[in-house]
DNA sequence: AACGGTATGTGTAAAAAGTACACATTATGG
DNA sequence: CCATAATGTGTACTTTTTACACATACCGTT
């Protein structure tokens, strides 16, 4: 492979990282306020170039380091971008990665909806401006969630720690857009045998407390 | 993002195309035997560059028509390669595709196991220094490939034409590397609404005859 | 002509998973 | 105390999955 023949030289390879939280049964995706051209001052998601030294995996890892200093997530990979003009002058390849976190774990400031450069927007509410293709981008790591929403993995990233069932019944509408059976729904947690049962209770948006639960 | 900065200049963007096809109940792998460096004359998998005007989409479906002068079937990603190390001396990413074809529609010479530097083998028969990584490479290929096959989609590539169930059993352990029960595999091709039945037979390994099904 | 061997074709019962569906309870705010 | 909104709960039905065994066709051999 010749990295001089123009048919393919000046390539450059980008990952960029769909990062989910939960927020009280609210689904919040961080965005990046992008500082430089191209797409100055426009929302982005986080993402960087992939250095020679490292593979795709490393790059989206220390990505989330960056903005969250969580280093015990592996985003998982959900489609790979490659419209020749998807970036201005060269040619840039995206890998698209997605990871769902527990917003309490985060150590940085950019946990909170303050800061000026990079903010949690909710699922209702992305700009439709997005800098690149990342409008699109999000559209089909969306669509990669709900494939993966059944599996435990997934859950517990979500909520690593208690949660009731009711909080659970509004992320999973919200992730596969159906309206689910509240019976149902209830019953194919607890015999799924990932939820353990606490004695603590806590009250989510009824008035009455809701047992919570500790994913395995 | 400056393609002259060295943690990230010289990268190239490759494609690599897992082919299968079926030959009387077993599957096999198209390969080319390389005649340049790196990996002189060791055989790998069908691939190149991606170049700069060209979507990855694109560069995949040009080697498939190189190949085999098929068009209508677009090939599935299933990874991205991407250790430093994995070719000599510069970074070159790798995207693997996938695709099932059935042998009797390809035009070109390399349908048949004669030539020099084009070869189908089983893959119970696969040379285990393939050039890069693409042992790793194709077992994830298979991988996936499992994950896939009950869509009816692959079924029909696999099998354009008339097949035997029996015949079709035979590609499905293969595939799955699961003994499955023969009546619970009969039931569930001809429950699932893909498989016309015709009024003409065949017979495969046996000595009595099969009927023959068309895929929809 | 009989026989052995290998592959093919066939049905049923039990278990598991998924789906549809309605009412009583809690506690807050008015 | 009443209205309201959210929570918790069980059953019947349907569909899907799984386990399981024997008779038949046809070839080659004796």
């Amino acid at each position: 492979m010749d990295l001089k023949n123009p048919l393919y030289k000046n390539q450059g390879i980008h990952v960029n990282l769909v990062l989910l939280t939960v927020d009280n049964g609210e689904i919040d995706v961080l965005l990046i306020k992008r500082s430089n051209q191209p797409f100055f001052a426009k929302w982005a998601l986080p993402g960087g170039a992939v250095y020679n030294n490292e593979t795709v995996e490393d790059a989206i890892k220390r990505e989330l380091k960056e903005k969250t200093d969580i280093t015990n997530i592996t985003p998982q990979i959900f489609g790979v971008f490659s419209d020749p003009n998807r970036a201005p002058e060269i040619r840039m390849l995206g890998i698209g990665y997605i990871a769902v976190i527990d917003k309490s774990a985060i150590s940085f400031i950019r946990q909170t909806k303050k800061t000026d450069d990079a903010n949690w927007f909710s699922l209702d509410n992305i700009p439709n401006d997005l800098a690149y293709d990342h409008n699109a981008m999000l559209k089909s790591a969306l669509e990669y969630l709900k494939t993966q929403v059944w599996q435990g993995k997934i859950l517990k990233s979500l909520f690593p720690g208690d949660v009731t069932i009711p909080e659970l019944y509004d992320v999973y509408t919200k992730i596969l857009g159906t309206k689910l059976d509240r019976r149902n729904f209830r019953k194919k947690l607890l015999t799924s045998d990932i939820l353990i049962e606490t004695d603590k209770t806590a009250k989510y948006k009824g008035k009455k407390l809701s047992k919570l639960y500790k994913i395995k």
